[in-house]
DNA sequence: AAGTGTTTCAACCGCGACCAC
DNA sequence: TGTGGTCGCGGTTGAAACACT
């Protein structure tokens, strides 16, 4: 038993898209909202089934994407995030405002996959690769495998914290300590608030993570690592970091009062751990591969 | 200049989750 | 509770662009 296409193919277009096309898909949009994906073509009056409409509104018409080569503080978020998240593209892409989970997934599977695993890490574990017939690796043997082994340690000390914390207290349905922890912050009134005010200030720190990892940053125990050429666009400055934590850290205002004691704690358990996470910790290394 | 191999990225496909009935 | 419709996600594909010989 077969699954039900999509959408009736006979007389459908597929492959790319005409200039005409976007056009059409863009002022129906612009007019109507997409309301249905299914029905939108052919209220449109194109000749593609709802799903193809949505991609091609989602990643590439969307009027505020991003387009254009990812920054390397893009990329180390990337690299960052997937050792959370995995191949969650999803998830990883609501982190990075203007970039689409199909662009980030491209990314990584031509260049940051690629580039990880001629560092001798694995890019799926993000852990150096076992030396051939040894046993698991002991010590990494260059900076950059070092560096990710101390990532790797940091982001599994988070996690344990994280299920410790679920042992001892109740969290709210939003709160549930799994490996969706950061974004459902990021996604909480607490990102709410920090967007709001970090639109206003400065377009340097994209995310509460880079926020938050900018006020982290530590003097990498790895000295060929932090003595690498850093770029300036890594020194985020200090104040802005603090507005973040600023905002975070002081009771919301009455706007919201779905938002109980019980869920503040637990914001402000992620929130440190968050704020603890040193995910901004020198990854120059990536320069040099 | 032509042929071949490699890389990139937009788009497709199938599956699972969610929701309304 | 079961079923069907819809949406979103992640894996994969293939044409175009680019690099190399």
């Amino acid at each position: 038993m077969g699954r039900k296409p999509c959408c009736e193919k006979k007389g459908l277009k597929k492959g790319p898209w005409e200039p005409e096309e976007d056009e059409i898909l863009v002022n129906y949009i612009k007019q109507h909202g997409h309301g249905s994906w299914r029905s939108l073509p052919k209220l449109a009056g194109l000749l593609r089934c709802g799903k193809s409409c949505r991609l091609r509104w989602t990643n590439y018409l969307r009027p505020d994407i991003k387009r254009g080569p990812f920054t390397l503080e893009e990329e180390k978020l990337v690299i960052q995030l997937h050792g959370i998240l995995g191949n969650r593209w999803a998830a990883i892409a609501a982190q990075l405002p203007r970039r689409t989970d199909n662009e980030i997934k491209n990314l990584w599977n031509t260049h940051l996959r690629k580039r990880l695993l001629c560092m001798g890490i694995d890019p799926q574990t993000h852990k150096p690769f076992p030396p051939c017939g040894g046993p698991t690796v002991a010590a990494p043997s260059s900076p950059g495998t070092r560096h990710m082994a101390q990532w790797e340690s940091a982001r599994l000390e988070a996690e344990a914290r994280l299920s410790k914390d679920s042992l001892h207290s109740n969290y709210p349905p939003f709160l549930k300590p799994d490996s969706d922890y950061f974004l459902r912050l990021w996604n909480s009134e607490v990102g709410e608030s920090f967007r709001k005010l970090n639109t206003e200030h400065s377009t340097a720190c994209r995310s509460p993570i880079s926020q938050a990892s900018s006020s982290a940053v530590t003097v990498d125990a790895c000295p060929n690592i932090a003595g690498s050429s850093t770029p300036a666009s890594n020194q985020i400055e200090e104040t802005e970091c603090k507005s973040f934590k600023s905002v975070t850290e002081e009771p919301m205002d009455g706007s919201d009062s779905s938002c109980s004691n019980e869920s503040e704690d637990s914001s402000d358990t992620a929130l440190q751990l968050l704020l603890d996470f040193p995910i901004n910790n020198d990854m120059s290394f990536l320069e040099n591969c």
